[in-house]
DNA sequence: TCTGGGGTCCTAGGACCC
DNA sequence: TCTGGGGTCCTAGGACCC
């Protein structure tokens, strides 16, 4: 277990991704979109500064973009996933302890390490500012939820230049801190907590142990004792595949027709195998979910069909085969449909699966071959340079992205130009 | 009119077994 | 009328994260 933790955490992420290949953003508001242009899910300082909300949905605060000529992006995952994987190698670059903990976001142990932490965050900082160009700010301390603490402060608090240690001071520090601000605190708790008197972070680290297990469970204790600088939260370094892997989307209108729900279905599974295949899984239950357009501002209605699979597989047509059997099943023509997904479950490494003597094992060795193939000339070229004809070709149901930036540095089309004079 | 898309873990309770 | 005790497995629901 290592004694001391950091937490790199890029600021307003997405918004630093677009800025990269657009200095002219700099100082200026930016926000980022949600899939299908929904809601604002980043957003540059100064667009939080106009009282922009996280999560809010556009179309609510359309006047206060416009006013103030807010620049506004749909969300570019190839390009802020791109730009990811170099701020996580720049890391690796300074100690092999790192924790991908989400697409912004990387845990390091500083065990290792003989330097002074903050110089060595300091130099950190630097690094990947000048590297790949996005800000980052560095949170130091105990546990991994005192370190997450320090960078907020690090984020909030301009004198710190980004990089914080919280070892030292945590007590006084957790005070200023807001219970609900807690990692591993959601809303649900937080309002709890505050009805029990615990509004800072200092005032939780506080509780008694059986009370924080009895009402915030075995995770919540983890959290309190965290608090007090005893980590329990180790660093997870190797790789966990996943258990589950889900692939839906918002279409971009409303959809009615079984053909078009086939098409999406076949896109998501499609897309949900090649993760599969990526982690060498193969799937052993997949459910198809779909769910109506709410009707007069009330609940969307959801319709579930999940079937365990003869004998696991990552071979795209065969799923995509149950996906169609599945939807046909919870299919009926009059409604219009919000959303479908497909999520593949039962999963198990793809040398090891089970064969049935009843059902011989779809995938032969020339059928992975072919889905390697597809795989590595999409990894290449860009996703869906080749794409299963059952996924369509128009999509008309296709989310929308109306205000996408270009794939800068993932797709051979869409290099950015440079002019010199 | 317009509100994202993934994931994980924990607990309680029911079914079932000896 | 009385009605054990302990274990496993599974699922649904609820909490959290980004």
């Amino acid at each position: 277990m290592h004694r001391l933790f950091a937490l790199v955490d890029c600021n307003n992420f997405y918004v630093s991704c677009e800025r990269i290949f657009s200095p002219s953003l700099e100082n200026k508001p930016v926000v980022v979109l949600s899939n299908n242009d929904g809601c604002i899910i980043a957003r540059s300082n100064e667009a939080k500064a106009l009282g922009i909300k996280m999560g809010q949905p556009i179309f609510q605060c359309k006047d206060l973009i416009a006013r103030h000529r807010v620049h506004v992006f749909s969300s570019n995952y190839s390009l802020y996933g791109d730009i990811s994987r170099r701020v996580m190698d720049v890391l690796a670059g300074f100690t092999p302890d790192v924790e991908v903990y989400s697409i912004d976001e990387a845990f390091l142990g500083l065990d290792g390490i003989v330097r002074d932490p903050l110089d060595w965050a300091r130099e950190i900082r630097r690094t990947v500012r000048k590297w790949v160009g996005v800000p980052v700010s560095i949170g130091i301390g105990p546990s991994k939820t005192l370190a997450k603490a320090a960078a907020r402060v690090a984020k909030k608090d301009p004198r710190h230049d980004g990089v914080f240690d919280i070892t030292s001071c945590a007590r006084d520090t957790l005070a200023e801190i807001g219970v609900e601000d807690v990692w591993g605190i959601g809303r649900r708790y937080s309002r709890l907590l505050t009805r029990a008197g615990i509004c800072s972070a200092r005032d939780l680290s506080d509780v008694d142990d059986a009370w924080a297990k009895k009402h915030l469970t075995i995770t919540g204790l983890r959290t309190v004792m965290e608090l007090r600088g005893t980590s329990c939260i180790s660093l997870e370094q190797v790789f966990s595949p996943k258990k589950a892997i889900m692939c839906s989307r918002s279409f971009g209108r409303k959809v009615y027709s079984l053909e078009e729900l086939n098409e999406a279905a076949a896109a998501y599974t499609s897309r949900a195998a090649e993760k599969l295949r990526a982690q060498g899984g193969a799937a052993g239950f997949i459910e198809v979910v779909l769910i109506e357009f709410p009707f007069n501002g009330g609940f969307p209605k959801t319709h579930i069909s999940g079937m365990n699979i003869p004998v696991a597989t990552a071979y795209t047509p065969e799923l995509i085969h149950y996906a169609h059997a599945l939807l046909e099943k919870i299919y009926r023509s009059g409604p219009a449909y919000r959303k479908v997904g497909v999520m593949l479950a039962s999963i198990v490494p793809r040398g090891q699966v089970q064969t049935n003597l009843f059902f011989p094992c779809p995938e032969g060795e020339k059928e992975m071959r072919l889905m390697e193939t597809i795989d590595r000339i999409n990894a290449r070229f860009g996703a869906g340079t080749i794409s299963h004809a059952a996924a369509g070709f128009e999509r008309p149901w296709q989310m929308r992205q109306a205000r996408k930036s270009a794939r800068f540095t993932t797709s051979w089309e869409e290099i950015p130009l440079v002019r010199a004079r």
